[in-house]
DNA sequence: CCGTTAGGTAACTGTTTAGTTACTTTGCCC
DNA sequence: GGGCAAAGTAACTAAACAGTTACCTAACGG
């Protein structure tokens, strides 16, 4: 067993994100970290000086992630539960993810797959909303489905459903109007109008 | 201060409640109940039996509750991340509670205000999965909009997007069919045909 | 007015947990 | 090969916490 620190290190996070996943914050422990990583609980302190430390880093090299899988949301919720929407982890990053997507969407409203005449911006988090409910809520869908909410056919359902909803929308060709601004961010047609800026 | 068990026993439970939202099973503190409440930790252990119990009784008490709160979203949230999709509190009451809004979701379809031809079950599911993202997820929000997130903009924006959402699509004057079961559960046509029962 | 019951209190206990200390082992450069 | 810094270990500490014990006091029925 040759030491490795890169390799403990990287054993330490792997083995946070899903502690923290699994647990939360408050409900994680140090130790069970340490086990799982197959590590001791003073190289955790080592690597990355305490608890909340630890934390950060787990969320930050899951949170920049792309897909939306079960883990992903639930680091999501816990982040919502312990820090609300201050000081969020890797905003950068994040928010490059977030215009990639808003532009993917204007790219579909021009073709006309999604109804032009919605915020992009709005549109896209709105998918993601439905995306993630199931994800983040599964007791809910119990209490509305019964026992259609069996996993698999859920799913399919419910990605039917969204189709189909998208699909009920007209689809006006118009060119959708998106503007980043210097963050990054999606200005888009709800917002109040501003004197205009040339598009970059 | 004349004497009241049903008061302490109030008072106990409504400190449980936002104790457990804003901190969550782990982070929650009998203590920190008891001194909200103006009250004992022993009356805690005597009206409720421990802190697994009350968080029982705190989770069953808000579940019920009609409005999409910031509250009773972040139980929501604990509840997901602590308990799963298994042994859900209150289930009989809960399923009413769907049953209900399901039911006038699809009274809105008659009326032609929502699309027909969407399930009415998975479209009531929808509307509860875009009301509560913000209230769950306020940091994509930030990351998403960011300054546009502001609590009074967005929140306009948003509602006005739902409308126009469901403004925007095409409006049959089809009856959708709706058989509630056995469970109060809708069983809608999405679902793969089955024999036909009588309506109840 | 007295005794019993239920509401209420404070101090305590055993355990769990984050964080530390003191120590050993490995790899590596000279 | 020897010395040194980094990697790793195990045992410890101090604090926090859920749950308990022993005790007190207000109300109420007789």
């Amino acid at each position: 067993m040759p030491r490795d620190s890169d390799r403990t290190r990287a054993n330490i996070l792997a083995a946070a994100v899903s502690e923290f996943a699994a647990r939360g914050y408050a409900g994680a422990r140090v130790d069970r970290i340490a086990s799982r990583a197959g590590a001791n609980k003073r190289m955790i302190y080592h690597h990355f000086g305490g608890k909340k430390a630890i934390f950060q880093a787990a969320l930050a090299e899951q949170l920049t992630m792309g897909s939306t899988t079960e883990n992903l949301v639930r680091l999501w919720m816990h982040e919502a539960l312990e820090r609300g929407d201050a000081d969020i982890v890797s905003l950068p990053e994040r928010r490059k993810l977030a215009a990639e997507r808003i532009e993917a969407t204007c790219r579909a409203q021009q073709r006309g797959e999604l109804p032009a005449c919605l915020d992009p911006a709005l549109l896209t988090m709105a998918r993601l909303a439905l995306d993630a409910f199931p994800l983040a809520f599964p007791q809910l869908v119990h209490v509305y489905l019964g026992n259609r909410a069996t996993s698999r056919d859920f799913r399919k359902a419910w990605t039917g459903f969204i189709a189909d909803w998208h699909g009920s929308a007209p689809r006006r060709r118009t060119k959708p109007r998106l503007r980043l601004d210097r963050d990054g961010i999606a200005q888009a047609a709800t917002r109040p109008r501003e004197p205009r800026r040339p598009d970059p």
